[in-house]
DNA sequence: CGTAGTATGATTGTATACAATTATACCTAA
DNA sequence: TTAGGTATAATTGTATACAATCATACTACG
């Protein structure tokens, strides 16, 4: 599995505390939750049949990963994004997508470079078929390789982070027209740039790969935000 | 104070859950508890006199942190921190201070560049007075003042969170012979391509000042890996 | 009619009791 | 003597009880 899964698996799978946390967070990412509702202890418990306990804990690592807001004796939030937030965090990625790159042509290995070949040919006979859960999973995998053999556990955590974040607002990216094979075409560029170990080459293309995607995301309205309400008023838009 | 502050300072004060969780944060950072220590959640209960609930929230924080370690129905070790991890983690964030002085550099206010420049003399009378302490508080502030102006509650969550983060390792960085003046003098070239609204100067120079600074500590071996009880804490006091 | 104050209910914060799991020590057998 | 197993202690996981805080609605008074 994921040498640098930070999420331990056991953990989520055997404790009623990670258990509560991933359902939670799946909720919160698929849209159950709307933005700023009010999540309470005993609903949430007596929804999973279990006590308040675990609930808490749940709430204390959802706040966080960003996902909800406590306040003090009042409750929790399903926290806020704004288009400008989405967007920062692309801007971001895309600078550490493109650093990952570039230690990966350094550091991968010979069996992940050849996933990552596989990868690539894989994608490519799927989008001919138009197979876009099969897409969406090769992308998904094609840049979790990377964040492994990029060789940096720091680095491999904040882009999974960033990964999971922004499932929130996005849609199916990959199924607009012809996205899907232009985003292989440019994985398949990296992954040769990596191969060639062609270092630079494979950050710089990296990098544009991410913000390709957030353009046409954007440019096909390929992603929600739901309206908030101190979206437009300055930064301060907390308690 | 800071509008980007993630840490809600008033959950932290009035609730023993953030008392607690300050409390472990202050001893991992001060070297209190050792790398790989099992924290014990009755014992720190009765230190600080509460029951373990809020001790166990606090864990469950403190972990997402990434500071200590949580292996179900085991216990709760301080994350131990490699060189690499060191390296990686002031990589990362020179390319992320590097973003965030290009932003700062569109979205400043006259206020806040006011501030740095005074910042700047100020940091430089101190400098030629030897007062180490305002000299590390000045260094932070300078920081700060950029995270507020770069107008991404995103990326300024990320660089808080990383400057904590190192804050374990560094020891007094800013007392080697010599860096403290070099420092601001490359604070002093940052706040003037900024004020020059020159983003790509600022932007590099920024990154530059990141790997020096890291490149110093280094060569001085001025960071510990393995911090140890009673070691002076570190030199960027925060209040 | 409107406002302030208070009472009541709801919700979170904390403590404690109990269950489940893990570590340790001692005992037994080869 | 040592390997293995069982009993006991220690520790974490969960549930529940109690305290503190906040929201709401009703009442009293202007």
């Amino acid at each position: 599995m994921h040498n640098y899964d930070v999420k331990q698996e056991v953990t989520d799978k055997y404790s009623l505390r990670g258990r509560v946390f991933n359902k939670i967070r799946e909720d919160i990412l698929s849209g159950k939750y709307r933005e700023h509702e009010e999540l309470k202890e005993v609903a949430i418990g007596e929804e999973l049949g279990v006590s308040r306990t675990p609930v808490r804990e749940a709430f204390r690592q959802l706040e966080l990963e960003g996902l909800i807001q406590i306040v003090p004796n009042k409750g929790a939030y399903v926290t806020g994004i704004t288009a400008k937030d989405v967007e920062d965090i692309y801007r971001i990625r895309s600078l550490l997508e493109g650093l990952c790159a570039k230690w990966a042509t350094e550091y991968i290995t010979q069996e992940q470079l050849e996933e990552l070949e596989e990868n690539v040919y894989l994608a490519d006979f799927h989008a001919a078929k138009g197979h876009l859960d099969q897409m969406a999973d090769l992308d998904n995998r094609f840049h979790h390789i990377l964040y492994e053999a990029c060789n940096s556990k720091q680095l491999a955590r904040l882009l999974i982070d960033f990964h999971e974040y922004v499932l929130r607002v996005r849609k199916k990216t990959l199924s607009s027209g012809g996205r899907g094979r232009i985003s292989n075409d440019e994985h398949r560029q990296i992954m040769e740039a990596i191969k060639a170990k062609d270092a630079d080459r494979a950050e710089a293309l990296a990098h544009e790969h991410m913000i390709n995607a957030y353009d046409n995301m954007v440019k096909n309205g390929l992603y929600h935000i739901y309206p908030s309400y101190g979206e437009d008023g300055p930064a301060d838009g907390k308690g």
